[in-house]
DNA sequence: CGGACAAGCTGA
DNA sequence: CAGCTTGTCCGG
């Protein structure tokens, strides 16, 4: 099976070996011991023996991380075991170096789970779980200084739950939380972002507990400090933890894009539940995930109310949007006021219109509105107009389709609400000082600190994407933008254009009630069979053929290719995935995405 | 029948 | 992964 030693060489093998590796292995010292090391090698993914020359063995324990030679190539690898017994007629050779300390046996057995949960290798998991740089020795720190008492009877409530799931509004502090959970000790704590991270560690040490900050902690961690990180550090060494909480623990960031395509907050309820300690999932609209594996907590309905901000839902049903018009009655006020405003635009946006290939002109009507390119001519989509598709610039006949574009924007918003409009996208330098209306797409709102309003001037593409959680990351960017302006007792304020006003997720952020849309969404999904009510994988590369015929198609349905991809979909989780590892692996490009975000 | 190249196997 | 073995196909 997986993990154990590889079935045994006949003993006449080693003849042909080169002697010098005979010469310096076959015999044992007195002290030497012999260990189980997992190769740093994903293609690999086995345990060799190894022997520990005696001057070594006191440093030597399981997780010690190590170099050894493996064919003439010297790679990193883990012990996984000490003592363990010889195999017989191989010759085994010594390792070359102890790099130093590795994760404790908990997380080895942790990593041992998560690369059967995501049908993964066990030495990716590994990777994440080792310090950044070699450490020698664990740093412990002097006690806390007085963690202060907290009061706050929900973060109580929640710690006396196996798993609880708190639907704290946006506005709402999660320190109560952290501080009651960092008063159990060795607690685990993860943000989803590095930042908030950040802000967790400073707040905890502000209250004079000693925190360690991953990856950079890594030794203050493995001295039972409480420990805060984003999504690796679930695999953090610190333990058996005494309490985990996991912030905004719907946020897409906690599950790893490359595959295994593992997730943090499904890592961290394992952790708590094989160390018997409470984990609490916090959310200001759990995901289902969440809502299934624990006990739901909600505030008072006045006090979510409060912690959400005003919402404008503007009907835009009737608009056309090949005009380009793209600014409401609402939003123009809005940009009136002269409060700061960040206008997000997505990129995958419908409206579209023409422009000069050439010069970049766009074509407009009397009215001043963007014309369509219409087969062999342009048309007013206001009073029917036509005219033939020369610019009037440059007289070039060559045109092409633009969408909403963020420059586009900016320079119409600039003109309207007659002050300096910055651009801000992931790539854009900082805007200037001065300026308080944004443009940008919606990494604009990771980068911002506070704005009073934030406006989707297109949210139905968020809304109506055809994939299973569009819905729940339209919700997601709603908590987003409902942080960046705080709440409505602060003038907080979202506006949303949108032509389907009706939408669930829209209505549950109007009435501050994440409810609404849990519940549609979870009766969608329990009817379809997705997850979390089903299992689903995406099965994608070059050898993803040759290896779907060798999965057993008894309890798991298989459909595709599609795309060059097949999806695998089983009742549960547990059948997915040990149908999946079953099949044998072929070497070579294979992509194995469990639950998979777009589809 | 043998040489070239691809695919498969294995590692202490 | 990388080196080595085994398998396959085709030209001489």
């Amino acid at each position: 099976m997986v993990g154990q030693t590889a079935s045994v060489n006949e003993p006449t093998l080693p003849i042909d070996l080169p002697p010098l590796a005979k010469v310096d292995s076959v015999e044992l010292d007195e002290g030497d011991r012999i260990v189980k090391v997992l190769i740093d090698e994903p293609a690999i993914d086995r345990r060799f023996d190894y022997i520990v020359p005696a001057k070594w063995a006191d440093l030597v324990q399981v997780g010690s991380i190590v170099r050894v030679d493996i064919r003439h190539r010297r790679v990193r690898g883990w012990v996984t075991a000490v003592d363990a017994d010889p195999p017989p007629g191989v010759a085994l050779q010594r390792i070359t170096k102890v790099t130093g300390l590795g994760p404790p046996p908990g997380i080895i057995d942790l990593a041992e789970w998560a690369a059967e949960s995501w049908v993964g290798r066990v030495s990716q998991f590994l990777r994440t779980a080792s310090p950044p740089k070699a450490v020698d020795k664990v740093q412990r720190r002097s006690k806390s200084t007085g963690a202060p008492v907290v009061a706050d009877t929900l973060a109580l409530e929640a710690l006396s739950e196996t798993v609880a799931t708190v639907r704290l509004p946006p506005a709402d502090d999660p320190m109560p939380f952290v501080l009651a959970a960092a008063k159990r000790g060795k607690a685990l704590i993860l943000a989803p972002n590095a930042s908030d991270a950040h802000y967790v560690a400073v707040s905890l040490r502000r209250a004079g507990i000693p925190a360690a900050l991953m990856p950079g902690d890594w030794d203050r961690a493995a001295g039972g400090e409480v420990t805060v990180g984003t999504r690796a550090a679930a695999f953090a060494p610190v333990g058996p933890v005494g309490a985990v909480v996991v912030l905004d623990e719907h946020d897409e960031a906690y599950t790893e894009e490359a595959a295994p395509t593992w997730n943090a907050r499904d890592v961290a309820i394992e952790r708590a539940r094989r160390d018997g300690a409470p984990c609490v999932l916090i959310s200001g609209s759990p995901s289902l995930e969440a809502l299934e594996a624990g006990t739901l907590l909600v505030p008072s309905r006045s006090m979510e109310r409060a912690g959400w901000p005003v919402v404008d839902v503007v009907d835009r049903t009737g608009d056309d949007p090949a005009t380009g018009e793209w600014c409401s009655e609402e939003l123009s006020r809005t940009l009136a006021s002269g409060r700061s405003v960040a206008c997000v635009i997505n990129r995958k946006g419908r409206a579209r219109f023409p422009i000069c290939h050439q010069c970049g002109h766009v074509p407009r009507s009397d009215s001043g509105s963007a014309l369509t390119l219409d087969a062999e001519e342009l048309v007013d989509r206001a009073d029917g107009s036509r005219r033939p598709v020369v610019c009037e610039r440059c007289g070039s006949t060559r045109f092409r389709r633009v969408r909403l574009g963020v420059s586009g924007v900016r320079e119409e918003l600039e003109a309207m609400a007659r002050r300096p409009v910055a651009e801000l996208t992931k790539e854009d330098p900082d805007p200037p000082s001065g300026v308080n209306l944004y443009v940008g797409t919606e990494a604009m709102l990771h980068r911002l600190d506070h704005v009073d309003v934030v406006a989707f001037l297109d949210f139905d593409q968020e809304l109506l994407a055809p994939r299973f959680r569009a819905g729940e990351q339209a919700m997601a960017l709603l908590l987003k933008a409902a942080r960046l302006v705080g709440p409505r007792s602060a003038g907080g304020r979202l506006l949303v254009q949108t032509r389907t006003p009706d939408h669930e997720v829209l209505q549950a952020a109007l009435h501050a009630d994440p409810a609404r849309f849990a519940t549609v969404d979870a009766e969608r999904r329990t009817a379809l069979r997705l997850p979390p009510f089903g299992a689903m994988a995406l099965v994608s590369g070059q050898r993803a053929e040759q290896f779907m015929h060798g999965v057993d198609k008894r309890q798991v349905f298989v459909s595709g290719p599609d795309d060059g991809s097949w999806m695998v979909t089983a009742d549960d989780r547990v059948t997915l995935t040990s149908t999946l590892r079953a099949a044998p692996r072929p070497q070579g490009r294979l992509r194995i995405e469990i639950d998979p975000r777009r589809v």
